[in-house]
DNA sequence: TATTGTTATACTCTATAACTATA
DNA sequence: TATAGTTATAGAGTATAACAATA
């Protein structure tokens, strides 16, 4: 019953990039499982989240942190915003932004979501030691580009 | 002209799961930038090189070992077929399975993009020492389910 | 001129589910 | 009954590019 499979010949997982992608889509698989929502429920439950310790912050600066397209994360701020889980607002400083709160409707959402997601985190360094785990976070906190060194990759590129 | 911006309050990466997530697509970018490619050159070269490590493979196993769903590999082999990088047959053994084999083509194909493929690795482990990089490869692979313990949550889940 | 956000399009990948043909 | 693959549809995310309002 097990789907156990023919061994496959891979050299992929001598390649970093390859492991961290597997590994990714295999945690990530077993959080959303364990966590029983969906890709996009914990996308809003993070948005919340950040915004519970954020108030008021742009939503540009939000995607950034994020790795959200500008794009897409005007459509989910159009969702949370039609569901009335955040209010909008436009700042006199700075007339071309926007910044984001949560309402209490908003409250509410994320603490029924957000010890679901806990639990799904929970499910991710399943195999490792704590002190494991730990070292882990440390390599690839050290693996990610610092904010500042990253502006240009991230979005538009324009040339009218 | 570096978009600085104002510092987020934020745990996450305190989280391992949204950390390896982040770091993820952080270093996916550096290398799809570096390689010159898209995600789906990436993911045809991908395959192109486990056809020619594991001929004859068939491809649902190809589909379980990358955590790619039946439905979509279906489709990337039907594109992959159409260009004539790959021969599909059935085997007599199992009349309902489809085994793939690399053409000349495809041999072709590989040998172009695959070059391209080991310099964008190249920029994965960015701001880690070679041991610091080998240590994180252990760790990740320890993090993933083991091949044999993966099935139910991977595909389907029928009741009919 | 550059930046913030918006709109729109196309493509990739995921998630389901129903279907076929084999086993 | 279960498995391998196919088809189809919906949702999420990415990649682009053009645009308006503001800086």
């Amino acid at each position: 019953m097990t789907t156990d499979d023919a061994p496959v010949r891979s050299d992929l997982d001598g390649h970093l990039g390859f492991l961290l992608r597997l590994a990714q889509v295999d945690a990530f698989g077993r959080f959303l499982t364990r966590a029983a929502m969906s890709q996009g429920q914990l996308t809003e439950a993070t948005l919340l989240h950040l915004l519970r310790l954020n108030p008021g912050i742009r939503q540009g600066v939000l995607a950034r942190h994020l790795r959200i397209k500008r794009a897409h994360m005007t459509k989910i701020v159009q969702g949370l915003d039609g569901r009335r889980l955040v209010d909008l607002a436009i700042p006199a400083e700075d007339r071309r932004s926007v910044t984001l709160t949560l309402t209490p409707t908003g409250e509410a959402a994320l603490d029924a979501l957000w010890p679901r997601v806990l639990r799904g985190e929970a499910e991710v360094p399943q195999g490792l030691t704590p002190e494991e785990s730990e070292l882990l976070r440390r390599l690839l906190q050290k693996l990610m580009t610092p904010p500042g060194a990253r502006d240009q990759a991230q979005d538009d590129g324009h040339e009218p």
